[in-house]
DNA sequence: GGAGTGTGGTAAAACGATTTAACCACACCT
DNA sequence: AGGTGTGGTTAAATCGTTTTACCACACTCC
């Protein structure tokens, strides 16, 4: 006979007494069930009185019966790298759209805790996953768990026939590369982001594609493995321009990286563009605000976002895992003052 | 007599039949249940068959039973904020170690879209907020919606007595200023924030303290209202630099306002640090590739946010809503090009 | 007048974990 | 023998929603 202290929340069988119908009838009512033949008076009763008392279904419940929580994941595998933040926006809105919520989970404190990740897969809390990794070698790892247990979308890399959403990286790198060439350069190199990854390996493709087209050659020497972030990029710049012939222009796989591109530069007294010309892929808002500005090429991050999560939520309703190149908006170069005619 | 397809997850039936007892020893096993007398060999059988089942608890039916959902959800004003990212980072750290998992959302979108900012509040899919509001207009709203609802945490704003975490502010303007004072500047400006919020107003007073303190003056004419992000501050140094006096030193708010400071100058012909100083607070790790690399007052994000996660937690378990200045670890200058001798 | 056919509902059984009340066997005490 | 713990375990209720199976009733049609 113990009274629940304050206000509980309104259940359906609340409405249900308030409606003067069974509960059954009010779930089905809520949920727009079109198999239910009722009377438009009694509908609207059921529906007046849940407004009135401000009901609200519990998830925890819907989540048990449903056997799914309306929840996604989205695992980076950096929350502070910048560019995630338009990926994740891109994720929400449409997820939001759908129902779901957005959960944002960072890959490297999962791969190094992996009972909180075992937790976060298991429990059923959330319905699917959003994984975009580094590329690096910890990947396979991480994938290969997540696939095992949840409805899985892979951005911006790869593996044959499974759920995912790339970029088109070739476009992109083609585009940086047709920058170059046509201002005049011929010696050209490229700033990988790290080594193997299918992202660094497509990006190349389109670069070669394009060299190859003009008669160019891309050098060996000049194809330096770097990694996504500033520090990467920096490290990779300055193994560049130890070497004995150097290219006149650069693609860096990354916009960070490419921040990390020009602070090497400066540091060794290379003047961009004067001495070497500089372009990134992606583009973000403080590309504006470095020194130099950062010419790059701007990619649809947004888009990637919500594209995964149309995959996701399509794979959740039983269809298929197709895998997505992103085409539309196509990249497109923003001029900036990295780049400029060779020496 | 359908027969389940495939194989479902175990449940606490499957694992107390492997291991001869009642779920009920099961659950109290696995909860590590202090009140439960039970033989070390039967707990070491329900343990092993837990484990050997890869058993994990069905987290809907969970958070159903103890109406209680394990997570948490930080609330950003901007989820694409570069600085969200160092206090994302805190929060989720300190909420993993403690069970619960983070949810990320963007108070433009709820606020622009109510019916999703009401479903998370109500469906009991977080057990908690923490709120990072930007100090405008819309934030009222948005905090009285939440805290009808929810027990919540004010991040970098506060309501008498209400659960909140600060930081320093004062501490961190003064150390700007002292930097400036120490230059041999005498004419001190201030880029404020979002002209009436709380943030800002700790900043100006401890700007005002140590200027008071040296017997200098802080004109109003060199007070502009901004906001957070880098065109706010662009605009707000435009409209400083249009005035007949102009100080020789500014302390920004923000260090995004601060990068938008460093442009408007470059645009007016304005040369940092030569014909003005420019010292902004928070720092992050582009700030090194600014032109010139911006001089910044660092402060404790991810500190923050793993201490309102705390404060969340702490009053979900009945403690008592508290309001936290966060002293520890103390503001700290970072010397960049973009301070120098006064003109 | 009995069999079909809709109509507009209701009752009850899931979903899986937690927790309380109840139970039983056994030892111990008087 | 009867009472009292007490350690070890179980059965059953509960959380709120959804969904399946079923029911009462009116109406129609030979």
């Amino acid at each position: 006979m113990r009274a629940k202290a304050g206000s509980t929340a309104p259940t359906v069988a609340d409405v249900a007494k308030a409606a003067g119908v069974s509960p059954a009838i009010v779930s089905r009512v809520i949920n727009d069930d079109q198999s239910l033949r009722i009377r438009p008076d009694t509908r609207e009763r059921v529906l007046s009185a849940a407004k009135a008392l401000e009901y609200t279904p519990n998830g925890a419940a819907r989540a048990l019966r449903l056997a799914s929580s309306g929840a996604l994941c989205l695992v980076a595998h950096d929350v502070a790298h910048p560019l995630h933040g338009e990926t994740l926006r891109g994720a929400q809105m449409r997820a939001a759209r759908a129902g779901y919520v957005v959960l944002l989970g960072d890959a490297e404190e999962l791969a190094h805790n992996p009972q909180s990740y075992g937790n976060l897969l298991s429990t059923r809390r959330v319905d699917g996953l959003v994984l975009h990794l580094s590329g690096g070698p910890g990947d396979a790892k991480l994938r290969r768990l997540a696939e095992a247990r949840l409805p899985t979308v892979l951005i911006n890399s790869r593996t044959r026939g499974r759920g995912s959403v790339i970029l088109d990286d070739e476009a992109a790198a083609a585009l940086a590369a047709e920058h170059l060439v046509a201002l005049g350069h011929t010696r050209i190199g490229f700033v990988s982001g790290i080594a193997g990854s299918d992202r660094s390996q497509r990006r190349r493709r389109g670069l070669e594609a394009v060299l190859e087209q003009r008669g160019l050659e891309l050098k060996p020497d000049w194809i330096v493995a770097g990694g996504w972030d500033e520090p990467a990029g920096h490290q990779a710049v300055l193994r560049l321009l130890r070497q004995r012939s150097r290219p006149t222009g650069i693609v860096v796989a990354n916009v960070l990286a490419g921040i990390g591109a020009l602070a090497a530069c400066r540091e060794q007294g290379v003047e961009v563009p004067r001495d070497l010309s500089v372009v990134a892929i992606h583009d973000t808002w403080f590309t504006d605000h470095t020194n130099p500005p950062l010419t790059t090429v701007k990619t649809p991050l947004q888009e990637m976002g919500a594209a995964a999560v149309d995959l996701l939520i399509e794979m959740l309703n039983g269809g298929e895992r197709r895998s997505i190149v992103l085409r539309e908006p196509p990249p497109k170069l923003v001029l900036r003052e990295s780049t400029g005619a060779p020496p």
